[in-house]
DNA sequence: ACCCACTGGTACATCGTTTAACCAACATGG
DNA sequence: CCATGTTGGTTAAACGATGTACCAGTGGGT
């Protein structure tokens, strides 16, 4: 509709100080409700850019405000190969929900590794393209938060809540109360021998649920019958799986740290020629739309990502100098049992 | 390492101009490598510059040069549970593979349906905040190019390649080639009585693809049992799946217009009661990596999403004035034959 | 000795906004 | 009638980089 005649610059605050009849001063102050301008006026200035068809230009706002309005979102993907994690896809819906409204924009990079991500960060705040950062993927020991701190970029770390770091962590409260309700679940059900399969173990979360995972256990004063450090990627689920079968005493529960490693488990063990749940039962973590349809539907962890990413927006921009109401972030991770878990295998 | 003392600014121009004894102007030149400058100079410029930390200020330079150096990839999800589309994923990939390197950043945005998704360029453009955009999910009547072209705005529209349209379509050629490969290979294993689940029939490569199927039937005299036209969510994958199989001739195999749906459309026939392949073949589509390692593992079309996004953002590069060599996009939709597809039942 | 070409660099206007400082006009109170 | 506000604006200086137009020096040719 605001379709310019051929080749036709973009109209400038200048071209709408002159259709409203008044100094560029005038209109910014307009259409930012700073000054003091009279009522009038301000409608004379909006219509008028309304009728052109201005908006202020972004570069200019951001040189003179030291601001873009432009939130980074970094992607460390280790290998090519993990590639598709729908997790980001939710995370990505959360943030921008809150982000669109307000004018910002999301910024999306992918790196390889760590050093990559960091010199990244390095750059984009050397060039001040961006406001602020959102870290994914906490680490035990993570570089990021006194880096980013030094740079002076506001950010905040999706995962465990603050524990005194240099920036704010936000997620939900009692990371590991979603792994202890499903090895709660899986004693109901009778299970004694069950396994862990966690992620990297550099990865803080990885750490948080699997100290969950034992004392869920060690409460009922069992032990796993083992634990197994992966990458997250397909493969590394199928080779861990064929493993933990093929231990004497084989687990009759498998607990994974993402529903796209339960699935591939899931896959390996039947094409093992074991049933599940009927011989093996399966407990994934995200709550990953796909697991409602599979057979058997998968019993996995919801953590919200969804709402967590609105959270660290709104986290964010606090940290921005944005005056929005701050987060609240109730609840804790919680177990959707399905169809993948079932009592214990009665041979056993 | 690059940290400043804490509250200190960023560098400016002047700064290095002032650490290398020159003008600012000559510090442009240096680091631009325009204009006439000795070695000896440019050197001295180049250290100051990076013993101070210094990069051209984004903003600054975008103002200037009425360029931001950014493209836009703007994401419609119809419904908030379509969600982890993974296939962005890999698109996502592929465009970054290719903008990165060459300083381009990939601002994302999410809207719900198409009349936002032109307001949101509209606004982009006003701002001057992009220098160009991705175009996904080719719509048969779709109002993007034109809007784009009147905007001024370089784009690259991701699918068909181009048809005489007012920007350049990036993708494999043959966009059938795909789906008649799979149906060949459905009749080879004997199957006569074979369904169609397609996407919304808006989509441009719906209609390809759709046609593809039928074309490709019909050249062995055949007829399709059914078509059904879906909104791509998992919900009604399997709301068809179960009126597919509910049909008085039942389909032996089903073609899926994403891996997606195939799975969800495997899970409800084996709920019902059939063995896949032993009583029903499937063939999705996207050969995502879940795919696999399912069991049974999916039979389904590459379409090699991550070539072509990095081809789209070579072609768009171009555009955008940066000298890119052209990118070659060689190759086509390929059937990868996996487990979900098998012999005609004997029953049948 | 003089003109010219060339090399290597600098001064300055400019991109489009914002904002502090300033000012005209007009009412108000003493 | 004059200092004193108040209201509603304007002027001009940034913000940080770029690029055109200009200039100082050097050396060559005649």
């Amino acid at each position: 509709m605001k379709e310019r005649p051929e080749g036709a610059a973009r109209p400038t605050i200048k071209a709408v100080a002159a259709e409203a009849g008044v100094s560029t001063a005038t209109v910014s102050q307009a259409v930012n409700g700073t000054g003091r301008i009279s009522d009038a006026t301000r409608r004379r200035v909006l219509e008028a850019a309304t009728r052109l068809g201005w908006s202020p230009s972004a570069s200019a706002t951001a040189l003179r405000r030291a601001r873009t309005r432009t939130i980074a979102l970094v992607v460390r993907r280790p290998t090519d190969v993990l590639g598709a994690d729908p997790h980001f896809s939710e995370l990505i819906t959360g943030l921008e929900g809150e982000l669109s409204p307000r004018g910002y924009g999301l910024l999306l990079h992918l790196v390889a590794d760590m050093p990559q991500e960091s010199t990244l960060y390095e750059r984009l705040v050397a060039e001040g393209r961006i406001d602020g950062a959102v870290l994914t993927d906490a680490r035990a020991d993570d570089p990021r938060p006194r880096l980013l701190r030094g740079l002076g970029l506001p950010a905040v770390l999706l995962g465990a809540p603050a524990r005194g770091s240099a920036v704010p962590g936000v997620g939900l409260g009692q990371q590991g109360a979603g792994v202890r309700e499903a090895v709660d679940h899986l004693l109901e059900l009778g299970h004694t021998r069950v396994a862990y399969v966690a992620g990297p173990a550099e990865l803080l979360h990885t750490r948080l649920r699997r100290t969950a995972f034992e004392e869920a256990l060690a409460e009922q004063g069992l032990r796993p019958v083992a634990v197994r450090h992966t990458d997250f990627t397909e493969e590394a689920a199928v080779a861990v799986t064929k493993d933990l079968l093929a231990l004497p005493d084989r687990p009759t529960a498998l607990v994974f740290p993402n529903d796209s490693m339960a699935v591939c488990g899931i896959g390996t063990a039947q094409r093992a020629g074991l049933r599940v749940p009927g011989d093996l039962s399966v407990v994934g973590y995200d709550n990953l739309p796909l697991g409602r349809w599979l057979h058997p539907r998968l019993t996995t962890v919801d953590q919200q990502v969804q709402r967590v990413g609105a959270a660290a927006a709104l986290t964010l921009l606090a940290r921005c100098g944005e005056d929005v109401s701050p987060a609240v972030l109730d609840g804790r991770p919680r177990l959707v049992v399905r169809e993948s878990t079932g009592p214990l295998p009665t041979g056993a």
